[in-house]
DNA sequence: CTAATAGTGTCTATTAGACAGTATGTT
DNA sequence: AACATACTGTCTAATAGACACTATTAG
């Protein structure tokens, strides 16, 4: 490999055509939350968090579940664009809020070529959208748990097929935050189960000072949806006083309720848009 | 579409031309604290974040300043060792801490071709390597402020040239912290002027929940030291008992003292490394 | 002595956590 | 009436902000 002294150098060097090039792919972690049906007629149906999958049909990782991704057509779309056309295809839904997660550059994470990939989170309300998927598409119920010695298993669920994701997380310099992660199992094809761990963990953050959550719910909901849709995020029960202090500020009631539940009804919010300043 | 029945087979058969590539670049947001020399000897000296730019002696944007940065080789490096090694030609400094900040990817953003560009932060203490900068290449200082109307101005200032860049700043949906960024002059290269913004919005706010301001600290630093690279970052003052009830517990006390400074001397401490659970 | 920063004690205000209580629908 | 959740009041603990004070060096 020729060296260069500095990076004028090198790109003086630059010919478009004389340099190889890639290939660059966009990924998408669509995530919601759902409803688990209750036993109880009385109690209030139990949420998970869930992702979307798609089963690959052809090599590389033939018949392995990876997430709804495609390539790059570099001449006429962005990576977001390229994001939006795949889940439309995948979901048949458009508007959908999406958020540019990391860029994934490994050297043999795909075994054609060079492959570099950009991964974004895409929120939804799953209720809203059950019947338009895409047949060989699916959603996964997710069960995360934080091992003490750094590991995380992650459990997806589609009732059907039980997989389960094992990544080590190792800290790196002067952070506090930031990890190397390496899957111990490679349960999904390509570097989706890194993917995967990276989304969660962002999504857990940014659900505390952000108000994200709201692209996942419905446009009326109670409070109590939206608690358990919190809960399911952060993996830890709320109080409910606290919990309303604090989203007090986001949201409006309606004249509208919620009835037929078995037990008291419930008045029924609206996200409030912040004033900007 | 022909069918394998292996993956070696499919992979001896795949034509990596088979899809449109394109080029990529890892550029770099190197950014440090420097010290601003004071008339009064009794003072302690003022600090100012600043940033490394080059100047681009070849079109496109021929003159004009950028970040340093330098196309991938995608046989050979990941984004992270591309970003490693334009900054190893840059400031000759190797282990330098790095962090993925977003992947630029408009369409029209390089004139040659498509380019699609991964930014990292870099963060370093600019006093510990003054001297082994490349000569193309030169620190900003910068002063940042928040106009009411969502319009950010930036002020670089090398002590001969002053640059004034201006982002207007559009919020998204449901977010409160996820923002269209727009620059209203380009005064940088390419679409430079925004991964600025980005990066110290950034840092900004990663300062108060890891510990990356390490990175840019010498080994040994008095708290009062440490407090000013806060107040910097942070665009603000703090308390002085609340700045070190918060950092008490990621510094330890040595038995150095830094003195000659005209009043009392303090203590020297060092970073101290968080235990993992 | 003086200027300037280093460093600490303590009061107050704000916020988060905990618990217990009341309210109100459906069956 | 009983169940289950909706919703609120209030106490306590923890944290953040503010201010005032003492300490210590070079010149």
């Amino acid at each position: 490999m020729k060296t260069y002294k500095s990076e004028e150098e090198f790109l003086k060097d630059y010919d478009v055509t004389m340099f190889d090039q890639l290939s660059m792919t966009a990924d998408i972690l669509l995530i919601s939350v759902s409803d688990q049906e209750q036993n109880n007629y009385r109690k209030n149906s139990k949420k998970m968090m869930s992702i979307l999958l798609v089963k690959r049909d052809d090599y590389p990782y033939k018949d392995k579940w990876c997430l709804p991704g495609g390539f790059l057509n570099p001449k006429k779309e962005t990576l977001e664009e390229c994001a939006r056309r795949v889940l439309k295809t995948e979901t048949n839904l458009s508007n959908i809020y999406l958020e540019q997660l990391y860029t994934y550059d490994g050297l043999n994470r795909d075994p054609r070529t060079r492959v570099v990939s950009t991964s974004y989170i895409a929120l939804v309300d799953k209720n809203s959208l059950t019947d338009m998927i895409n047949p060989k598409a699916c959603w996964f119920d997710i069960t995360l748990i934080e091992e003490k010695d750094n590991i995380v298993n992650i459990t997806l669920d589609n009732n059907i097929e039980l997989l389960h994701l094992s990544i080590k997380k190792t800290l790196r310099e002067k952070t506090t935050d930031r990890y190397s992660f390496k899957s111990l199992n490679n349960v999904l094809a390509f570097d989706h189960d890194l993917i995967v761990l990276a989304g969660l963990e962002r999504l857990k953050n940014k659900v505390n000072y952000t108000d994200i959550v709201f692209n996942m719910m419905p446009e009326y909901f109670t409070l109590g949806q939206l608690q358990q849709v919190y809960e399911v995020i952060l993996n830890k029960k709320l109080l409910d006083p606290a919990f309303r202090r604090i989203i007090k500020d986001k949201v409006v009631k309606t004249n509208k309720m919620k009835t037929g539940e078995g037990h008291r009804p419930s008045v029924l919010f609206k996200y409030k848009e912040p004033n900007n300043n």
